[in-house]
DNA sequence: CATATATGTCAATAACACTGACTTATTTTT
DNA sequence: AAAAATAAGTCAGTGTTATTGACATATATG
């Protein structure tokens, strides 16, 4: 691309950083685009069909996360989805009521609620998840295998140390 | 990783894609989930220090575009956002009279009002893509170059064609 | 029994987005 | 010059997702 240390492109503030003194700010503002963009068009679709059951993208994690880990607790998806008890309450209630997801109350510690997919849920999930693999797996295909390990390889080190073991490590969100 | 078409794996519903047939379904959930963390922990501190000045997400992306495109119209940052006149009226406005944004009627059609940051704007903007450019590039020099290569081909594959003339194309959004 | 944990709920607030309808100014087209 | 299209702004109403704070209940553990 641009050679970096352009005239009219000045290292400039941006470059507080000892870590980056070979990106130039031009390829750093594209990789933010580039996420930007790319996450806006990966969400839109699925966006569309919530939209028909009158959801939004916030009963698309929950029903993702419980597809992905059935039987778990409504503190564990909490820890994921890190948002609040009260903002979970609102979806997760409503997809309980409407059939989606089963909450039980489990055997060994009966202060907790499992959660696992009704069929209804997991119909809907399935379609929303197809739609999504579907782009991933096309640019899978035409970006080559190698691109995809650089895909898994940054993104993986943009996440928190925290969230990281999710994928480095073995299964599912268990935590 | 995992072979594809294993017992415990059965290549389910989410195969119709005939461009599929060879990535597994545990991979590809593996993508969805790298991307919503990563997604989440990228914007997670700009967040942070939007909260502090009252401002959110919508606000960065006006400041972010506005800095990328100077003197863009309402309308090409309508194109670029993708969301309602309405929604970018209240944003905009806001930072309008915050003193984040410069807004002038442009001498070649006086019908557009052409957008810059201000001094204070600037600061912002630096501060929020600092803070972002930071996480990125501290991932392209721990993930390595060919790693960057692959990341940029996957994420370019994922976005609607609309849309990814910005990033095989030339300079910044001028559509 | 006391304390901690897991869950749920009430109330208020805010950011962000939407639809629909309408106005004003300016430019372009006929 | 009149008509149509474009750019921008505004008013009113709605909905989703998230927040904070306070409180209640059931269950488990020390």
């Amino acid at each position: 691309m641009s050679p970096p240390m352009s005239q009219d492109e000045p290292q400039s503030q941006l470059f507080e950083d000892a870590l980056a003194p070979f990106l130039s700010e031009e390829q750093l503002r594209r990789a933010i685009e580039l996420l930007f963009f790319a996450y806006r068009d990966f969400t839109g679709e699925a966006d569309a069909i919530l939209a028909d059951d009158g959801f939004g993208r916030a009963h698309h994690r929950v029903i993702y996360f419980v597809k992905r880990n059935p039987g778990i607790t409504v503190n564990h998806l909490l820890g994921i989805l890190k948002i609040t008890k009260q903002s979970l309450s609102r979806v997760l209630g409503q997809l309980v009521r409407d059939g989606y997801i089963l909450q039980e109350t489990d055997d060994e510690d009966r202060r907790r609620r499992t959660l696992t997919l009704t069929d209804k849920g997991a119909e809907l999930e399935g379609r929303l998840t197809a739609c999504q693999s579907a782009r991933i797996s096309r640019a899978y295909k035409l970006a080559g295998p190698d691109a995809v390990k650089g895909f898994k390889a940054v993104l993986t080190e943009i996440i928190n140390l925290e969230d990281r073991a999710r994928f480095t490590g073995g299964g599912p969100h268990t935590d």
